[in-house]
RNA sequence: GCCGCCUUAGCUCAGUCGGCCAGAGCGUCUCACUCGUAAUGAGAAGGUCGAGGGUUCGAUUCCCUCAGGCGGCUCCA
């Protein structure tokens, strides 16, 4: 979900904080708004740190003012409403101990250990407990605690607090800056104090900032409540999650929450079901789809542009079988480092005699999990030349995964999918401008289907990975030299690479502003030795190739939903299951339309003429759920006139188009893949 | 894999605080209507209430196990 836009986008205002008075009297004598969705909650001092509008410097300085409608801002606003929810809790459950409780995008969350799960019906009364709270104009009062023992003294009923003052306390290694609980340098608690008797209500280890009163959170909601281990852990005992958000104002959340309204009503698993397009019958199992006819006649037009598309960047198409013997699997490596990940092995051959002793062992094939060995072998089938190179072979390769049972999402996170996977082997010296060309191929294809807003990861070297470190170095600067030539922007995600590969990733973001991981190249470093694969270089010399692992939507089926997703199930014209639906205004219209639809049919059009006996307008409202992009009506007029009349999913329509025109246009928008919806506006007849 | 919630007709969902033939809308089928830009009317069919086991005179309803789904956590070659 996409962070709404900064209301404000001027440069946020400077202030001097005189010496032994607060931020937030400086910030009040520069006339800066207290309340409203702009009002400033905290302020930024010269190195960067959020201060609380309490913090009094002992010498002049000037902060930049944080308004509620920022980032940071609504950061802040929803660590301090966290806060409340935590007080709320512990009023309604006392036994309740703390976990943490840090902004999060979109919102926040803290965890309890609880008895019992919270129920909807809790987080009901939780809301009405924060809203008095809120109501209640508690101030958040910084307090630095003296030492460590003062600080378990103190937070001695609170076990998961006390783990983290430990940790903070004999372990500088860990990295608490995740941690809103524990900031540097110093330990402090958050009081949240009467406004009227000044008197402590409720207080929580916490480095802060805050909003100065309870009062300052204008908008929130608790939207879930979920399990979550310890510290993230899995050996560590569960926790119970509530999550939240909050926002600079009513107007802002209620606009979050359409947002996640729209999200529910592109969901792909919704529209595929609705739109007849594919689906995971419980006959077959978990995260293995079905594609029915409509899904499957998007897919193949995918597929095929895509093909066209890789034919003319000269990549050679292979074909590769589902299961292997498991011995590739480990000259792989994939049976040591990802067996958990597999399907488990299919025993075969195993021969005993009449007593039952093994006379054969037999042995096991798996389901592959990746393509990259079977290219392996092909490269490896003969001797190759340096001429050879850059040798690209392509697939659309499916793969199974043994997905944990709690990850398999829709097409997104499926256990059976198919790659459109590439293994470009190449000399060391054509690496760099490999990868460069690749990733402009990428983004233009990608741009292709209608996305067009990029960003990149560069994963580096992970704990656990195989080779050797400096090949790894050379394969991270290839990497980030194509991505600096492309002119793509990138972050650098220090230790997320594969074990055996740094990557790129792609990652786009989609028409209603959520980021998708999709594409990833990946510069291997293994396999060559793994395999013992070679070529024979101008010089004579055998040398091994460097490989490059990409697959551009990631999974056909993934990407498919994603793009489900991005069109709310309205595919352009060139990709849409039924392009054209004529529509008859009585039976005797009928005849004239199957005219027009032979027409378009004879142009490879897809065409369907609605003969049902549903009334037009029935028929109108049928495609128009249904998406399809051109409905063409005719009645008598356009008989006679030799005419058809334009009725397009917007609601817009041209009518009396001659119908030769009409062919024309809609050949000429599918042909040149419009990714826009036709509108009447669009044609000129 | 872990925690919580959910599973009633093709779809979306009522309902049964344990009791006669389990309901609606949409969809499907049949008939009538032949209509100019988002729902014509009438009728019919369709459910061992996710599966198995238990408690009970009696279970769709309560309990247990399993399967599948949803939301998270963990994982994601």
């Amino acid at each position: 979900m996409s962070e709404q836009r900064p209301a404000s986008a001027a440069p946020a205002p400077r202030v001097v904080v005189t010496a032994g008075t607060t931020a937030g009297a400086a910030v009040r004598e520069a006339g800066l708004p207290g309340k409203g969705p702009d009002a400033v909650v905290v302020v930024r001092d010269p190195n960067g740190q959020l201060r609380d509008l309490s913090w009094s410097p002992e010498a002049d300085v000037e902060v930049e003012a944080v308004a509620a409608d920022t980032d940071d801002g609504r950061g802040v606003i929803r660590h301090s409403c966290a806060h409340v929810l935590a007080q709320a809790v512990q009023q309604q459950f006392p036994d309740a101990k703390l976990g943490i409780g840090p902004p999060v995008k979109d919102g926040f969350y803290y965890d309890f250990d609880v008895d019992k799960p919270f129920t909807p019906e809790d987080l009901q009364a939780l809301e009405k407990r924060m809203k008095q709270i809120i109501k209640g104009a508690q101030r958040f009062s910084r307090r630095v605690v003296p030492s460590v023992d003062d600080a378990k003294k103190e937070l001695a009923a609170e076990p998961y607090k006390l783990e983290l003052v430990d940790i903070k306390s004999s372990d500088n290694t860990v990295d608490t800056s995740e941690v809103m609980e524990v900031g540097a340098g110093e330990l402090t608690i958050y009081d949240n104090l009467d406004p009227r008797s000044g008197e402590q209500v409720w207080g929580d280890l916490c480095r802060g900032p805050h909003v100065p009163t309870t009062k300052h959170i204008p908008a929130f909601k608790l939207t879930r409540v979920a399990a979550a281990y310890w510290r993230g852990s899995e050996h560590n005992p569960q926790l119970q999650r509530i999550y939240g958000t909050a926002w600079e104002s009513n107007e802002a959340l209620d606009r979050h929450l359409e947002l996640l309204a729209e999200a529910e009503r592109r969901d792909h698993r919704k529209l595929g079901a609705e739109l007849d397009l594919f689906s995971f019958p419980d006959e077959i199992g978990p995260g293995l789809a079905v594609w029915h006819p409509k899904g499957g006649i998007i897919r193949r037009a995918m597929e095929d542009y895509s093909r066209r598309r890789h034919e003319e960047a000269d990549y050679e198409f292979v074909y590769t079988p589902h299961v292997t013997k498991g011995q590739l699997f480990e000259t792989s490596g994939h049976l040591q480092w990802y067996k958990d990940g597999m399907y488990p092995g299919i025993h075969m051959d195993a021969e005993h005699d009449a007593e039952g002793n093994v006379r054969k062992p037999g042995q096991d094939y798996y389901l592959k999990p990746m393509n990259c060995p079977m290219h392996m072998m092909i490269f490896k089938s003969r001797g190759r030349s340096y001429r050879e190179l850059p040798l690209r072979l392509f697939e659309f390769g499916t793969v199974y995964r043994y997905e944990k049972s709690g990850v398999v999402h829709g097409l997104t996170r499926s256990r059976g999918f198919t790659q459109d996977d590439s293994h470009i082997f190449c000399a060391p010296d054509q690496l760099a401008d490999e990868l460069t060309n690749l990733l402009q191929f990428v983004v233009g294809l990608l741009t292709d289907y209608g996305l067009t807003d990029f960003t990149a990861d560069l994963s580096t070297r992970p704990e656990k990975f195989v080779g050797e470190p400096e090949s790894w170095t050379v394969a991270e600067a290839a990497l980030e030299q194509a991505l600096k030539s492309a002119g793509l922007p990138y972050k650098i995600d220090a230790g997320a690479g594969a074990f055996y590969a740094p990557k790129i990733d792609i990652h786009v973001t989609d028409a209603i502003g959520r980021a998708w991981q999709l594409s990833t190249l990946q510069v291997d470093l293994q396999f060559g030795d793994r395999f013992d694969l070679e070529f024979q270089d101008s010089d004579g010399e055998r040398k091994r190739p460097w490989i490059i692992h990409r697959a551009l939507f990631g999974s056909i089926e993934r990407f498919f939903g994603i793009l489900t997703e991005h069109y709310a199930g309205a595919f352009p014209a060139w990709l849409a299951p039924v392009q054209v639906v004529g529509i008859p205004i009585a039976d005797e219209h009928a005849e004239h339309l199957r005219g027009v639809a032979k027409s378009l049919r004879a142009k490879g059009i897809r065409v369907e003429v609605d003969t049902g006996d549903d009334r037009m307008q029935k028929k109108i409202r049928n495609h128009t759920t249904q998406k399809v992009p051109f409905m063409l009506l005719a009645g008598g007029k356009d008989v006679e006139a030799g005419a058809v009349s334009f009725r397009f999913r917007d609601g817009t329509q041209v009518n009396g188009v001659p119908v030769d025109r009409a062919v024309a246009a809609i050949d000429e928008w599918i042909t040149r893949r419009e990714n826009a919806s036709p509108s009447a506006d669009a044609f000129t007849f």
